[in-house]
DNA sequence: ATTCGTGCAAATGCTTTGCAGCCGT
DNA sequence: ACGGCTGCAAAGCATTTGCACGAAT
């Protein structure tokens, strides 16, 4: 059976409390703080067995070459700044059910990477 | 300036001929028949400047942890098998000039990646 | 001749894992 | 007391990179 960890309820709780989509050294670096002895391994762990819950989600790997997470699953697609590295949620998403229909497969989970300079960057 | 390469053109003519989207390997090992002498590293740093010059594009991570990468560049969405791994097309994909509006950010490249069970699988 | 591309192997770096001890039940 | 969970460090593994040689212009 699964227990209560401190450790994995901080974990999932700076997840949902964040719209960065963190990797998970970013959320490490952040949790350090209250949790002095806390490895980035236990991080990673908690990380995976959350995903397989089905509580948090990859949204896939930045342009820095690391994997990013979301704790937020409501169907959404992201956008990945090429220039500042920040991603960003968007509203828009595929129309599942038809795809379904058109691949005769069963979808479990739809991710939509978008890629370009956001606002800000195009701003400076 | 970018020369011609025998090595360059098979990998690139490798990826149009196929739609599994391959990863570095499975192209690797595909023309090693040809090249006896291909090095791995070779496809790898080939693979990153078609992706840079926008010939191919890398499609993503599969489940196996390994990047995939697809020769045929017009938009359209992927979907990975969670059970056999495979990949395929989708031809549905979001509006990207509806999502600019909506950041007010410059898209260069949308990817729309679903994940489930194919057909085939489904099948058994 | 020059400069880019290749093959090989070593290095990189994110992520995973083994293990001994700890903590929640 | 049991079994999952942690911290630590070592291992894994896809991808990248340095270097000397070969090939294209």
């Amino acid at each position: 059976m699964q227990r209560f960890s401190k450790q994995r309820e901080a974990i999932l709780g700076n997840l949902r409390s964040r719209y960065d989509h963190p990797t998970a050294e970013m959320v490490y670096m952040d949790l350090k703080q209250s949790f002095p002895n806390l490895s980035l391994g236990t991080v990673y762990r908690n990380l995976a067995v959350l995903c397989e819950s089905g509580v948090i989600l990859k949204v896939g790997v930045s342009l820095d070459g690391k994997e990013r997470y979301d704790g937020h699953i409501q169907p959404h697609a992201h956008f990945f700044c090429e220039r500042c590295g920040a991603v960003y949620d968007v509203t828009e998403h595929l129309d599942v059910s038809k795809i379904e229909k058109e691949l005769g497969a069963e979808i479990h989970y739809a991710s939509n990477t978008l890629r370009g300079i956001c606002r800000e960057c195009l701003d400076k």
